[in-house]
DNA sequence: TACAGTCGGGG
DNA sequence: GTGTACGACTGTA
């Protein structure tokens, strides 16, 4: 009997046996299971003979095929390709069928041939996680899917979802943890239950009642990846007690093996994954960037990019973007290239030459200034790409439109648009609409931080989708594009400089995306208008005036005080917030009581309405250093607050001289605790041999074995960083507080127009 | 002093 | 499976 019905697409993977497998969420409440037929195809291309050869092999499979020869459009060819269509009957077949022709037809060229299988059927049927869609079934079959939102909505019908939030009390990598803390909605922080992990059979018997009675669409764990749901799964098969973590019975939990790459210069460890069908499982520990956009941008990123709710939430926004690019090409009928993991090749003269050929960076006038506008492109390289039509398959293309890449000398054509830019503009739209949003609603409205969130999870694709135009490795890359990107990049802030400087303003400092200008008198925004004007007519870029700073101090190199460094640099807006880059307080190594130490000496400097007051506040920076150092002496600081805590680059045995962390990591690594590459380990600076102690030892710490000099030395830097604008060095800062020398000893404490504080008002 | 190891950065 | 840079800084030999 047919029926039809409003909801939303929670979940579509492919079914063993039987097409595809969709949950919906019925707008009236009821979670439906549906199945669908739904064929997926692959194509080669290549030498007639081979593709003959490939014919006859894939008719003999017992996988159920139809082939074909078609016409279709390659990317990086102008000519259409002749390709073998492979149209697999049951899409859960593809993978392995697939594997074994590329295995038997190594020089063929295959496309469509990797695809995530949400983006396989988001290009055919135009769904995304939490679409909106109008469904119509005979039952139990979908006979007819039409998606009534679109993505780039800015306010789109959201479903109820259910969520059961699942805590540890402890972490399990550091203690055994004792209870299951269960919360039924985002909003009461109140638990809903708690549950004492032994015994384990009223434990398995409680929450299986518990998943049963709520049935919830997302849970939402901490330490569920590599913890948590592994432990329950195996308690549930020992005591044989089902446990329906699965909403989709007919499967067991899928795994991801732990895994450690390279990414961004350094090592990233990603745990081990679980994976749940019928409904969404987030770990909120082993989640890539949770903390910065929380649930809301995870949803946000899933509607966008089509990948599941499960993907965007463990990989990198870059799979995010990429996926975006694929699903653009589906849907134009552009082949995608099968993605071999290729070996890494030896760098070329391109590399090289790279060194210094990124980002535009500047050497900043040292010191301290007053009334400064930081002012910066707008999603620079995104802008970039979309408005010169920067694609990897625009790039160096001659054609009758084609204009000139500045410096480079490449051609751009654009003659039509790019799939890179094509992929780039809506979201570039949507993430400008959401900024507006978010300042149009008041501070209280809670609105706000969702449409922040949001905007968060777009930045992050942005911002990726640059590093990934010039990544050997990727799908649509080509090191061309990015060097074109580049070079505009730098082109448009030195239009920028200009723009500043013929307004009469003095450039103060340029980096990649921003500029840091004073302009004679101006003091507002409004006054700042005009040259944000300029510059967006002169470049035809997106630019934003990021605030005005009451004073802002840029800080010379550590090493050599006569040169600066372009990201070291601390300041105060109007408003009293606080910006800092390069200092001590940014690093996630600095221990705690040196971070907390030095975001107090700003905070009491941002209380100081003028610029000229600010040496006025040295006597107060003193105190409160000597009050730190006297309780660090103590022993009154609490010793968390003295952990260091960084990552580990190599494996132990790859160490020639142990650092500090690999030293504790080797401690670790005697009690029977392991890490791997790209894991963090922390650690307290101790007296004696090795100088630091794990923190994470099975004997906690004694208070008496720690360095306190080393942190008298840390507390000592941060505080001259901090001190060094207003004339003080670390050399006098140290008689300060280490020999009680008095103020007068000081040659901080001169006039403010004293050349020696580097004062420029 | 040289060199090996770690970090930032994007709003 | 998704940015194998680059420069500043710190600790160790």
């Amino acid at each position: 009997m047919g029926q039809a019905f409003t909801g939303w697409l929670l979940d579509v993977y492919d079914d063993p046996q039987d097409g595809v497998v969709l949950w919906l969420l019925d707008k009236d409440g009821a979670r439906r299971r549906l199945h669908q037929d739904f064929p997926v195809t692959f194509y080669a291309a290549g030498p007639a003979s081979q593709l003959r050869a490939l014919w006859r092999f894939l008719v003999e499979q017992p996988t159920q095929v139809e082939l074909d020869r078609q016409e279709r459009r390659d990317l990086f060819c102008q000519e259409p390709v002749t390709v073998l269509c492979v149209r697999v009957l049951q899409p859960a077949l593809l993978p392995r069928l697939f594997q074994e022709a590329a295995r038997r037809f190594p020089t063929l060229s295959f496309y469509d041939a990797d695809l995530a299988f949400s983006l396989r059927y988001a290009a055919v049927y135009n769904t995304f996680p939490l679409a909106y869609c109008h469904i119509t079934t005979d039952g139990q079959r979908l006979q007819n899917i039409t998606v009534l939102d679109s993505p780039w909505d800015m306010d789109p019908p959201m479903p109820p979802l259910r969520v059961l939030s699942l805590e540890l009390d402890s972490n399990p990598a550091h203690a055994s943890p004792a209870c299951l803390t269960i919360r039924t909605t985002l909003e009461n922080p109140r638990p809903a239950y708690r549950l004492p992990l032994r015994p384990e059979r009223p434990l398995l018997v409680n929450l299986a009642a518990i998943l049963n009675r709520h049935d919830p669409d997302l849970l939402l764990t901490t330490w569920g990846d590599t913890w948590l749901l592994p432990h329950l799964l195996a308690l549930s098969r020992r005591c044989q007690i089902p446990l329906p973590l699965n909403r989709d019975l007919t499967r067991g939990l899928a795994h991801r093996a732990a895994r450690s790459y390279f990414s961004y210069g350094r090592v990233v460890h990603v745990g081990q994954q679980t994976l749940t069908f019928g409904r969404s499982h987030i770990d909120r520990y082993n989640a890539m960037l949770f903390h910065d956009y929380d649930l809301t941008g995870v949803l946000e990123l899933a509607r966008v990019s089509a990948l599941s709710i499960q993907t965007v939430a463990r990989t990198s926004p870059g799979t995010g973007i990429s996926a975006m690019q694929i699903l653009t090409a589906l849907r134009q009928g552009i082949l995608v290239p099968w993605h071999k993991q290729q070996a890494e090749r030896p760098k070329t003269a391109l590399d090289l030459l790279r060194a210094d050929q990124g980002g535009m960076v500047y050497q900043p006038l040292v010191g301290l200034h007053a009334n400064v506008a930081e002012i910066d492109f707008i999603s620079m390289y995104p802008s970039i790409m979309a408005h010169f039509n920067i694609s990897p398959e625009t790039v160096g293309n001659h054609s009758p439109c084609t204009c000139l890449v500045p410096q480079l000398g490449i051609c751009i054509d654009q003659a039509r648009p790019g799939l890179v830019p094509q992929t780039l503009n809506p979201l570039l739209k949507k993430r400008v609409a959401l900024k507006i949003r978010t300042a149009d609603l008041p501070h209280w409205d809670p609105r706000r931080r969702l449409y922040k969130e949001r905007a968060s999870a777009h930045k992050w694709l942005l911002v990726t989708c640059f590093g990934y135009l010039g990544y050997k490795n990727a799908r649509f890359g080509r090191i061309e594009a990015h060097e074109a990107v580049t070079a505009y990049g730098r082109e448009a802030l030195l239009q920028a400089k200009e723009a500043a400087e013929d307004l009469g303003g003095l450039v103060l400092h340029l980096y990649v995306d921003g500029l840091w200008v004073k302009l004679p008198g101006a003091s507002t925004v409004s006054d700042y208008q005009p040259l944000l004007d300029e510059i967006s007519n002169r470049t035809g870029l997106p630019i934003g005036l990021d605030g005005i700073y009451r004073w802002v101090a840029f800080l010379p190199s550590r090493v050599d005080g006569r040169v600066p460094v372009p990201n070291r640099y601390f300041g105060v807006f109007q408003d009293g917030s606080l910006k800092m880059r390069g200092i001590e307080a940014r690093r996630g190594d600095t221990p705690p009581f040196i971070a907390q130490t030095q975001l107090a000496m700003l905070e009491r400097m941002a209380q100081v309405p003028e610029v000229a007051q600010l040496p006025g506040c040295l006597p107060d920076l003193l105190g409160l250093l000597r009050g730190r150092l006297a309780s660090l002496r103590r022993r009154r600081v609490p010793l968390p607050d003295l952990v260091v805590s960084q990552k580990l680059s190599r494996r132990l045995d790859e160490y020639r001289t142990p650092s500090p962390a690999a030293r504790a990591a080797a401690q670790l690594e005697s009690t029977g605790k392991s890490l791997q590459p790209g894991q963090r380990v922390r650690f307290l600076y101790a007296l004696g041999d090795p100088g630091v102690y794990a923190w994470d030892l099975p004997i906690p710490p004694d208070p008496a074995c720690l360095d306190l000099a080393r942190y008298a030395e840390l507390l000592l830097r941060a505080g001259a960083t901090i001190l060094q604008p207003l004339g003080v060095s670390e050399a006098t800062l140290r008689d300060w507080l280490f020999n009680n020398a008095g103020y007068g000893s000081c040659p901080g404490v001169l006039p403010l127009n004293s050349s020696l504080t580097g004062l420029q008002l």
